[in-house]
DNA sequence: TATTATTTTTAGACTTGTCTAAAAATTTAT
DNA sequence: ATAAATTTTTAGACAAGTCTAAAAATAATA
């Protein structure tokens, strides 16, 4: 079993696995969990101990295939309970993070698998993150930023990269949600800011903005 | 802010106070939380320079309204979620104490008033016992254990004294839930047992089991 | 009421997870 | 390739919450 503390870590190597190749740095660890690094290599050790990480002094870490298992079954109850709380208590996308935070470290197989059912078996949360199966196998969906599309391609909203309160209420505020169909109507090379078809809405979006969000590609009408 | 620990013993307090007049004993508090004295003095001390109990040496010790207000607050998420667990995730009523016991301690408003409304503001959990509103009170229910019932009398059960997983499952073997009607064919002097009628079934059951069953009045028909 | 038994508190120690400050290793730059 | 900068680790300290063992206070009993 794992303490609140560990799992937190776990989860932070796990993400940070996900966009760095070879081990994951102390520092790295310490600035995604706001802490020292010197406490990130007191509790190394101990992960290493338990066998969920594997470490070499100044070396980084990596995840073990256990430790990958326990990182992804506290996302996945992150992002359950993130679709619970949008979809039946009618939290906003920007408000459920802090809560899930606290509700990833319950402990209770029926209570998750449970959620699951009641929740239809999701296989994403409301910013478009997949959710692990019970097994921590992601179902990896085919992506790409808006930014990268070129003009009169089209396709469906399915993400944010950047998942900021901040951003989520400007995309709250214009309209942009996942689901939609975008459109790029314009680029315009200056400041390679987009004239967009969302819905049947004009909008004109930032690169920043654009670089944000993720589209499924949508082929054809 | 209140510490999980801190949580538990405003709880523990809070349970213990409901049937005992004057303060609450060290050695109490102790066998509930399954703790050792020595420990209780300590987080009691800690407690009272809080302001939310107030101790004298030796004397034991009583909430203060703050304190009282902080552990209704916690009895209210554990039996909410006891509610949600039951209702929505068909948990059965002798599973739920455990993993209330973990939800209790999730800290967002939010999260508990739109649970309470999600599940249409309940009053009671599985078990019969009230769930305070959000000021912390209690709507009492006048109620009776089924063992001072007379014969040909009859009620509607709405909960149970002792909630342990034995006696719940044992209950549910025998087809007794809350909001049945059951009527006292028979009290056997001997041994106290009794004989009653529960829907449209005849059972027998002993005094011990009678004791920890309480019954709404029910007159008439 | 004096004595014994029980309850409660104190004193000191231990664990977990964190921190600061300094030392060691690694990386970067001249 | 050596010096400077950065990263990482070590060493020692601290707070929270718990424990054991012993002392003090209270309650029970003879």
């Amino acid at each position: 079993m794992f303490t609140l503390s560990e799992e937190n870590y776990l989860k932070a190597i796990y993400h940070l696995e996900l966009d760095t190749d070879g081990g994951v740095s102390t520092n790295a660890i310490a600035e995604k969990l706001a802490t020292k690094a010197s406490s990130v290599t007191d509790m190394v050790k101990k992960l290493s101990e338990k066998e969920v990480v594997l470490y070499k002094k100044y070396k980084g870490v990596t995840l073990t295939v256990l430790g990958k298992t326990v990182a992804a079954s506290v996302v996945r109850k992150h992002r359950l309970w993130e679709v619970f709380l949008v979809e039946k208590l009618n939290f906003s996308w920007h408000e459920v993070h802090e809560v899930a935070e606290q509700l990833e470290h319950i402990k209770s197989a029926k209570l998750i698998n449970q959620l699951d059912r009641f929740l239809g078996f999701p296989t994403h949360d409301p910013h478009g993150d997949p959710i692990p199966d019970k097994d921590g196998n992601l179902k990896i969906v085919e992506k790409s930023l808006l930014s990268t599309l070129s003009k009169n391609e089209s396709g469906i909203c399915i993400g944010v990269d950047d998942s900021s309160s901040e951003f989520l209420q400007f995309l709250d505020k214009k309209g942009i949600t996942l689901g939609k169909k975008i459109t790029i109507l314009d680029k315009e090379d200056f400041d390679d800011s987009l004239s967009i078809l969302i819905g049947d809405k004009k909008l004109s979006i930032s690169n920043k903005i654009a670089s944000n969000l993720y589209i499924r590609a949508h082929t054809g009408q």
